[in-house]
DNA sequence: AAATCGGGGTC
DNA sequence: GACCCAGATTT
């Protein structure tokens, strides 16, 4: 394809409506295509938890987050005045906690600055914390039908298939972005909403089923037979290991003491066990404190930009004399802020 | 423009 | 294992 998108062709967005109306799939924080020519409006608050836990989450991961998160707080000025310490220890296991303390913020906001009521477009909407180009778009225009181009992974993918782009969609997002704000019809939020599940269930990262596709005839991928070929992928960086070793302690009464992470960086404010700095290099283990610590093997994990192998170190510690943390039940371990990491530690040391 | 920031579903 | 997901924010 000739770039930039001088004379990009219009999706036909009244073939993928169609195909929406009939295979549009049923998400809790939805509203059915029937149901909104009804006159049903989405519930914003609804809509922006659900669309901030789906930053790069699949849906199947987000499902029952959201189901909890709307049956603590049914309302955005729930979660406003919720402590920030329940939100976290609630979005635990979900990844990028930054964004629980945006949604947090984003909720007072609301509350404290817009009288309880979402803002209603973009523009104001990418105002708040938590809210990008892609989320602010998403929300306006399910919510209130803004015209407006809602460009996310699974579109990326469509229009680079669609446009057979031939370089890396990073490279000409702004284009695709224009291509595709030229073909928005009136029903915004359901084209919006249409085009994403297009791009999970028809056009999907490994299948593309073009044979069923609304976009056929005009996909030039499709037309050539190459679907699979686009999007083109930047070059891959290799992904550094790290090492380190974790110190899981436990009293007299078999509760573990647990501490909080900083509140910058990696995992800001979660909970922890105690454990080392992550090294490139093999480290000996500095124990926090003397004790009969035993070797229980080691937890792997994969983040985005490394891989992470810790050591896991067990000891009996009565008495001992710790700084800054808290001692927690084993039951009680459950509702700690844990991350999906530390889990593994606990697991590892036998405290699952 | 590039780096940082998690974890799991799925092949 | 590798890929990638309804990306935002910081550097």
């Amino acid at each position: 394809m000739a770039m930039p998108l001088s004379d990009p062709h219009r999706i036909d967005s009244a073939a993928v409506l169609g195909w929406y109306d009939r295979h549009a799939r049923d998400l809790p924080w939805r509203v059915a295509p029937a149901d909104r020519q009804r006159g049903v409006r989405p519930d914003p608050y609804r809509v922006w938890l659900s669309e901030v836990m789906l930053q790069q989450t699949t849906v199947a991961a987000v499902r029952k987050y959201f189901l909890r998160f709307t049956d603590l707080w049914p309302e955005v000025a729930d979660l406003a005045a919720a402590p920030l310490d329940a939100v976290l220890r609630e979005w635990a296991g979900l990844g990028y906690y930054a964004r629980a303390r945006n949604l947090h913020a984003c909720a007072q906001a609301v509350v404290r600055e817009h009288g309880g009521a979402f803002p209603t477009s973009s523009a104001e909407l990418q105002r708040l914390p938590g809210i990008g180009a892609y989320t602010g778009a998403a929300i306006a225009a399910i919510c209130f039908d803004e015209q407006i181009a809602v460009l996310d992974g699974n579109l990326d993918r469509v229009l680079a298939r669609y446009y057979a782009l031939d370089v890396p969609v990073r490279e000409a997002k702004e284009d695709l972005r224009a291509a595709l704000q030229a073909s928005v019809p009136e029903r915004a939020g359901d084209f919006a909403q249409a085009m994403m599940d297009l791009g999970a269930t028809i056009c999907a990262p490994r299948v593309a089923s073009c044979l069923v596709c609304p976009l056929q005839p005009d996909c030039a991928a499709a037309r050539a037979g190459e679907a699979l070929l686009y999007p083109v992928k930047p070059e891959k960086t290799e992904r550094p290991v790290r090492r380190g070793h974790a110190f899981v302690m436990t009293d007299a009464a078999g509760d573990v003491y647990l501490q909080s992470r900083p509140h910058k960086g990696l995992l800001a404010g979660m909970t922890e066990v105690p454990n080392s700095d992550w090294g490139v290099e093999p480290d000996g283990p500095a124990f926090p404190l003397d004790a009969d610590w035993r070797h229980r093997g080691q937890v792997v994990h994969v983040f985005t930009h490394f891989r992470l192998e810790l050591e896991v170190w067990s000891a009996r510690v009565d008495g001992a004399m710790l700084d800054g943390g808290w001692w927690s039940e084993p039951a009680a371990l459950k509702g700690e802020a844990l991350p999906t990491l530390f889990r593994k530690v606990l697991a590892r040391a036998g405290l699952d």
